[in-house]
DNA sequence: GATGAATGAGTATTCATTCAT
DNA sequence: GATGAATGAATACTCATTCAT
């Protein structure tokens, strides 16, 4: 965690050293990531940055952390539905999330992509505990539609789990290439628009196959 | 590409080389990679690494070349089924091959992933190239899919290809954790035993999709 | 010397401040002893310390000065025997203070010690003056001795204080390491009891020597 | 130690690095010393240094061997008497030997002189090492005088060591500072002779003790 | 063709000190 | 009188690359 100097910042200086943190994070792996690039582009002194985080690695949890609750916020404004209501409905809104939070944070989102693809898991606790919770999340939710009947239960669990999540994770990068999108401050109503049937797209093909019938 | 002189080099030498710049760019962004450690480590001098290779890019790209070849070296040595015989079965063949290369190539594999997943996509037009081929082939397949009736042509190709390349590249990955499986030089009867099942139901989710009949 | 502002602190906070100076100076050399370090454990806001202290220097001098003080407030309160009594007795004394001071300043001891014994002298010119004040103690000490009869007038005296200086500077480390105490709070009539037969063996080495009559 | 790039040197740049070091380490400690000092100082790149060292521990450790070395070649152009023709002499002769050996090498000796007092053997295991070594000679010594009815045996041979062990060494630095002799690049004839009486009477009073017969 | 020494800019981090509030 | 943010130079050490031999 920052140290507390860094939270009596003035808001705009410390939003200023968090984006260009997130800028240099999303480009550079955590060993190439360099605080002397951040701290020149922000313009503030080298020993300055060591008042407000006690190191590197201080600096990327933070991010890390942020991203969390950054997404929680945003998922909290979109009224999730009940993943009883049905998996595949429910896998529709997730998506949708993944791919508008994106669009608004890429960077962010980005940060938190290579954080859970990296090796740094093996160096950095925190991050094989994101990656073990995103794991049974979906884990969870497999199960779940197996009970409901929206599943086959002839199918491994943890299989179908690995489809989830690996095609949830991915999707949002490649929706917002496909749609060519700029990243953008706030979600536009017309990327949600053209997004959407994307998505549900993918969700039928989860749910129906390939296969014409 | 590497100059002449590193063809010169007595074989052992060569392969030495290659497979310390294997680990280091496995292990490590392209950035971080460091070629004062593969050179102290080959035990050569640090002027004859610039004797062979124009500089540390030469190296990567030419890691990926390699990767390129062997893979396909592999895939001739499993006849490669027709993919006219059928979009899906077809599908498992590749993923078995994905699979298993990755069992015997692991490291090279992952450099491989490395590249395609990291922005070097951006500074080095190489991997771009390579992203793009490999997308080009996805929509391929599925075009063919769709002419031969295998897959639904309500769906939107280019959506159908990123759904078969993202499960393809992950799957390898997750397999070889799931199995607690050990990199092997060649790969075991045994590991494809285990491996082909898992293959086949992601197959069948793909085809057949993941509701109950 | 400190500013007024430190003798107005409370008495805690300043013999805080204090003890935490000692730790850091009896570990560290003068330049690598860390101001930082002793406000962020002091609890104290960095630019207090410069409210109390003119600079670095300020305090390691005020810590020697201290030293010098509580040492002569230790010594008062042993009844110091007149030297004219006998060298001898005398000196036993001295090391038996110098000892068991030791014992229960042996950081505050060490902090002199290192600042003797260190090219301080070269650059604080306090401390040359407190290296020679302690050869010119020794030096009268051994005219008075000669004086007395209890030394050889036919020694060269500079080389005799040499030898009694340098013998009791170290005797309290020697002995406290031999008797492998810990530090304590106050001076143990156990200590005292184990440790006088090794000082009272010293003196008689210097009184009559190694050889055996 | 040193890599054999360092040996490669040409020998006036390899010793002008050895006595800039050496310079250094006598002034300062080992954490106060600065390699950035030694290679500005030396004219060389900061990068050069490592391709000499593996790192400032390297040199330090290396330093202290070349005392040793330089100590040994020393003392046997000297030709060592026998201990077993008495203590005392033998003691005379290596107060000399250490006494001149520091006129021509004294910034080397204060490298080994702060090694030894300081700290670092807790974290410098090399050190420790040596200082057992010499503590073992010492009471060695002490036990053969003791057999040859030259020390009392009444004496605690611990303490004897101790005495004998402080003494030597720190009688080279009150010699010098004594007769306010340069430095010099080999021992002067001069310089002996004077040193030579004041050696003899601390063996005297060692022998002897300081009272009047 | 091989060598390995030289380089200087790069890295993260710590420091004593100042000064506006 | 207390605070604590700001600073910039300092630290040890690593890097890819060049070039004379």
């Amino acid at each position: 965690m920052p140290l507390q100097t860094f939270f009596n910042l003035p808001e705009p200086k410390r939003q200023a050293i968090i984006d260009l943190a997130i800028d240099e994070f999303a480009e550079h792996d955590f060993p190439s990531a360099s605080i002397s690039r951040i701290v020149s582009r922000a313009g503030i002194a080298k020993g300055s940055f060591y008042q407000y985080f006690a190191d590197k690695k201080d600096l990327f949890l933070y991010l890390l952390d942020l991203a969390g609750h950054e997404k929680m916020r945003f998922v909290q404004g979109l009224q999730p539905p009940d993943p009883r209501m049905g998996l595949f409905p429910y896998l529709r809104w997730m998506m949708e999330v993944g791919s508008t939070f994106r669009l608004s944070n890429p960077k962010l989102e980005q940060v938190v992509y290579r954080a859970l693809y990296s090796d740094s898991g093996t160096w950095l606790e925190a991050i094989s505990r994101l990656r073990e919770q995103t794991d049974a999340y979906y884990r969870h939710l497999v199960q779940l539609g197996m009970q409901q009947g929206d599943v086959d239960p002839a199918y491994d669990p943890e299989l179908v789990a690995f489809v989830l999540s690996t095609l949830t994770t991915e999707l949002g990068k490649h929706v917002m290439t496909r749609l060519q999108v700029e990243p953008a401050q706030s979600v536009t109503r017309e990327y949600v628009a053209k997004a959407a049937p994307l998505l549900s797209e993918v969700v039928h093909m989860l749910e129906h196959g390939l296969h014409r019938k």
